[in-house]
Order: C-alpha cells, then structure tokens, then sequence
DNA sequence: ATTTGTGAACCAATTCACAGCG
DNA sequence: CGCTGTGAATTGGTTCACAAAT
C-alpha cells in the first residue's frame, strides 16, 4: 500500500506533519485542508488526496482533528520507529549536524561519526562515538545504521556513497556537489547549495 | 521560451552541467547521452530530450563535444551572469556557509550576512560585512542582493522570509524546517536535514 | 554504423466536480 | 450548508520509436 502513494505526496505528507507539530504546540485543536493548504501553496484537493490515501481520518463537518491526524500520519508515515544515522566528513558542516542532530524531539539519533583524517577525530568534542572512514563498512554493519549524511568533498563521495551502501544503509542525505549513482537500492537526496543556487539562478532568469 | 523547460528536467541540466565540469577537468573531450545518463541514474532519452529543451547541440555521429556542450548550457541555463547572494542566521551552520560560499569557481558572491544577535557579529571574523538582522530590507535592497539562505531557527523563518522578500530577492534556500510561504514570487527551495530524513525514513520503509 | 533530436504514446500526478456525511 | 473523500478529466513529464545526420 505504501508503494502507491506518489513521492511528490510523501514530500507534502512530511510538510503537513511538521505544520501539525507546530499547530498542535500552539494549542489548535482543528485544522482544514485548505487551512493547510495555504500554509503548504498547495491547493486543498491535493492536501485531501494525499491525506486520503492512509485511509478516511477527516470529520465532513469540522475538518481534521490536529492531535489525530498527527498520529494518523505518524504512524503511516512510519515516524513511530526509531532511525539510526551517522554522519561521515567532520569538517565544519559535518560538525555543525552532529551537534544539530542530536535534538531529542524527533525519532532520529546520530550514532556515530566518520572523518578520513585521524587526528582531527581526537579534537572534536561530541557525546557521539567517532571512527576513521575507512571502517565505514564494519561500524555500519554492527550498530546496524540505517541512514548516513555525506558531508565530505565532492572527490570522496563516490568511495563514500560505497562504503555506506556496503555497509547496508537504506538511505543517504548528500551534501557533496558530487552527483551520486545509487547501488543497492539506496534512496539518495542530495542538499547541493551551490546546485539550489543554480537551480534558483535559472527559475528566476 | 525559458518557461516551457519543465523544472525536473532544469534540475538534471544543473546536474549535467556540474559533470561536464568534472569532465573538462579530467581532460575528457567527447560525452554521449548514454554516458550522462548512466551518471545521473536516468535513460538516454531524458538526456538528449533535456539538452535539446535549447536547441540543436550534438554531433550525430560523435555524441556531445564537452567543453561546447558545457558552455552552450552555461549561456541558455544564465550561469554566465553573477549573482549576489546574502546569508541570514550565524550559527554554526550559517557560519560554515559563508566561508564554503567565497569559493571562486562558481559565479555566485556572498555580499552579506545578517544575525539578530548583535554581540555575535563581533566575533565573526570573515571579509564578508556583517549587518543586524534588522537592516536585511535595505540592505538587500541597496545591494541589490538576488538570492538569501536562511540558517535561522523555524520561529524566525516566516519573519525573515519576509524581510527578505521585502528586500526583493528573487530566491531562498531555507535550511530551517519551517515551512515558507513564498511572497511575491519568490522562489523557495528547501533543505531541511530532518524533513529528508523523514522522507528517507518513509521510502525505506 | 552510431548517436542525436523529436513527434507520438504512455504513464503519473494534479486538478476538478460532486457524492456523502455530519 | 460546509467540509471531506474520491472517481473522472486534465495537465504535465517520461518513455519510446524512428527519422535525420554524418
């Protein structure tokens, strides 16, 4: 079932979830779709269709229940299981994620952290074990890591990329400009600033 | 004619272009579409139909000629023309990005950076002038900045968007989950670390 | 002989219109 | 009556098949 639903819409689904977060921390108790809509520039058919597709939750009359429609899509969503994830590159992106990702309020815990050079791992002050790159494959394996984030130089990627797929995450967050072929059937995202630039550069032409 | 390029195919030139940097780099000559699409995870016909959203470019019988290709895209994509970007939110993150953003191979320029902590911007120690957050309107306005990064907290997202809307940037990268509603055409992209964290969690689900 | 460029066919996603329900 | 849920219509994007070029 969760194969049906179009990634465009798990996009938007993980928005709505954020929204409800916050409007449930504000204390609203009911929410329409087309109130999320206009939080969302998406038009109110298409908050519906997305909702709709984990089954009816709405009331016809009063909208959607925040509290409920937040567990509602927790639950579908799959945000109710705990995620494991390390970071690998500890330069000063890499480091300002270890710190960021160490927030207790979602269900994602940073494990471990991976850097190529030795002895920069002895200078960094984290909670958060720390290893050298080339155990990537053996670290991932043990602790069973599901998610990495490649904060490395666009000439380390490839290996990266590599190594975590060997290692068996499902998943990569990239930051390299370095465009990544996917193995294994690893999801990869990438987050290039310079290619957001640039894409921004061409929208706005 | 710029409006008819859908935006998935913009984002894959973008991706095209930074390979045939890489590919100038390493002194290749000559690339077909076969080759760009086993790099970038799509078939062939995606690649030639992309390129050819601007007109006729390949030899029929030898493929693409790299350096002729890259900057053909370079003119029709406006990677030719420079652009003023202005970093709001100081943090760690913020930080990394104005020293990553000063690297002189792309054409885009950080001209500014703004935190609402006026001590903070003391202890910057950067070549890039520094402003109070207060001042983003006239200072974007003045500078004629065209494109903003956001590394604020998810309360000061809205507000800042706005100050730089008002400023007349014609672009955002938001690293902060807040979801922005964009304003007088304003372009927003979005890089929020936990929401792909999410979506990876739901597609590896 | 290959490889591009492109109209046509196909498939996916968004938008719409309206039934159903409180 | 207002708002949700959903099949139907529409739009948009990808894939395909093949003509054109060298």
């Amino acid at each position: 079932m969760k194969n049906k639903v179009p990634i465009p819409s798990l996009e938007r689904l993980c928005s709505i979830y954020h929204i409800l977060e916050q409007l449930e921390k504000n204390g609203t108790e009911k929410v329409s779709s087309a109130q999320l809509g206009k939080e969302l520039c998406v038009n109110a058919y298409s908050v519906r269709k997305d909702i709709s597709y984990f089954g009816e939750i709405g009331n016809c009359r009063a909208g959607y229940e925040v509290s409920r429609l937040k567990e509602h899509l927790k639950v579908n969503l799959g945000f109710d299981i705990a995620r494991t994830i390390c970071v690998v590159g500890l330069g000063r992106l890499g480091c300002a994620i270890l710190d960021y990702g160490l927030l207790p309020e979602s269900d994602f815990s940073i494990v471990a952290g991976f850097d190529s050079n030795i002895n920069k791992l002895e200078t960094i002050h984290t909670d958060i074990p720390l290893y050298p790159a080339h155990e990537i494959v053996t670290v991932v394996k043990r602790k069973k890591i599901e998610l990495g984030v490649m904060a490395v130089p666009g000439d380390a990627a490839a290996e990266t990329a590599r190594r975590l797929s060997d290692g068996g995450v499902r998943g990569i967050v990239n930051f390299s400009p370095a465009v990544i072929k996917s193995q294994n059937n690893v999801f990869i995202r990438n987050m290039d600033l310079v290619g957001e630039f640039r894409i921004l550069s061409v929208l706005t032409n």
